[in-house]
DNA sequence: AGCAGAAATCCGATATTTCGGACATTGATC
DNA sequence: GATCAATGTCCGAAATATCGGATTTCTGCT
């Protein structure tokens, strides 16, 4: 109730920047601040961060100090931009650590990285969106750094079609948002075919998808289940859409493997 | 120049807490909690938060609400003790991905960590003290998680024989406070030895100590180089100080090589 | 050199947040 | 069931951090 003060949130969904009216807190104004770095995946200049969170520049310049000296940012280059600091990474090791399924799950997912080569991944729920928590790139060159911590629509991945397994038609159609069946370049998946995935995936224990966010890109998702049977997460590789059927589908048996230990663990 | 109105900076280096005196910002006294949670390395009560940071209780809860909400801190368990949440995760990512050195060292940490199946980390220098950056565990069940953005004396490890390299003996007698040469179980290390063990690390390429801040663990250690020659980094194996010697020279190989390769890249 | 525009710093006023302490709630112990 | 301790909430007042705008410094360009 506090953060809101600041950030529209209607606003919200779309472009992320907010419009500053009143007066509002440091924190407020901070974690707006970490926010926008964190959509922007990339150094900003102090001006612009002021611009894109409606920030008062003076107060984007006083608190930027405060978190360069606390190491929270850092000052990149002589170009005068600003990004995150190595305290972020010390903290998100400790919460990394402090989560016994992902602790659990970098193992995994580190391990499938370095035996198969192609880019692991783990990924979780937040809320009605769907989040790559874990990110391993393989030994290709390219797509080096992936989209860790942030939220996609369920139906544009294959793990999507896993975690919602547990979900009967009305109830994913009440927690999926309408517009998230549209693809980012206009295509839109039918429901039918998503839920008809659904079943199939829950079949075979893993889902297959290709060229659903990118046309060239094939995702291989198993899920990793609770005692209860239900997909808590979901452990997959990303990889060209033309790698040979066989390496498939040993990476498919990789992948049921290392997600049914996770299941066991917890 | 803002932190340190709410922390006394020279009862700083004993058990962190701060006794608080005035009113301070919110931004500080988040900053306060967040470093005193790593310090901490888990959850802690609101309750003690606010004793052991100085902070007043009604203060914390107050932040301690705005920052779950953010998903900088997540409430743990039932029992209502909070640690980091998985913002931390993400913006700790950005950073990881923003730092070429870094990105890179983490393959080669996974690596070795995979294939040797001991304990690899990556080290370097902060300011005065010596860092653990990244740590991949071994296959071995004990020491899951390590010490990663904690602050260690310089001679109580190998790398930092290494992450010297470049001083001569007047330098390093200016740079490593005094009191860093005694370990924490009271023994004292000769600075002669200390040098000695630098220059012969500088000669063969590595490092290896024994016993140093725990008896029965050794460790081993290789210089990752800028294009001037100096040490700015280091890799290295923690295992046990049994460990088969025929094993450590293969994992002394594995090290040099993957040094190598980080040196290369910059 | 000189100029224009942007980046960064400075400063005082006021809207706001922090803080203390009182109050409510929960839970454990005898 | 009563007592004590710990946890969490609420509220008004005072200290002060945020903000706007003016000033200074820097940078690139003609």
């Amino acid at each position: 109730m506090t953060a809101e003060r600041v950030m529209d949130k209607a606003a919200g969904q779309a472009m992320g920047q907010a419009t500053a009216t009143a007066r509002a807190r440091g924190i407020d104004r901070v974690i707006a601040l970490m926010e926008h770095l964190h959509r922007l995946r990339a150094p900003a200049r102090i001006a612009d961060i002021a611009r894109d969170t409606g920030t008062p520049r003076s107060t984007v310049y006083e608190l930027v100090n405060t978190l360069v000296e606390a190491r929270w940012l850092e000052t990149r280059d002589e170009d005068g931009t600003v990004f995150f600091g190595p305290a972020m990474h010390y903290y998100g090791s400790d919460y990394l650590n402090s989560v016994d399924l992902i602790r659990k799950a970098r193992r995994e997912v580190n391990h499938l990285a370095e035996v198969i080569g192609e880019t692991a991944q783990f990924c979780m729920l937040d809320g009605n969106k769907y989040l790559v928590v874990l990110n391993e790139p393989g030994r290709r060159m390219f797509r080096i750094s992936s989209d860790i911590g942030i939220k996609v629509p369920i139906p544009w991945t294959a793990s999507g079609r896993l975690l919602v397994d547990h979900m009967g038609p009305d109830e994913i159609r009440a927690f999926i948002p309408e517009e998230d069946f549209t693809l980012p370049d206009g295509r839109r998946i039918v429901e039918e075919e998503f839920l008809r995935d659904m079943a199939a995936a829950r079949e075979a224990g893993y889902v297959r998808t290709t060229g659903l966010v990118d046309r060239f890109t094939t995702c291989m998702a198993a899920p990793v289940r609770d005692t209860q049977g239900r997909c808590i997460a979901t452990i997959c590789f990303v990889v060209p859409a033309d790698t040979d059927a066989d390496e498939q589908n040993a990476m498919i048996e990789a992948l049921k493997d290392s997600a049914g230990k996770l299941s066991m663990a917890r």
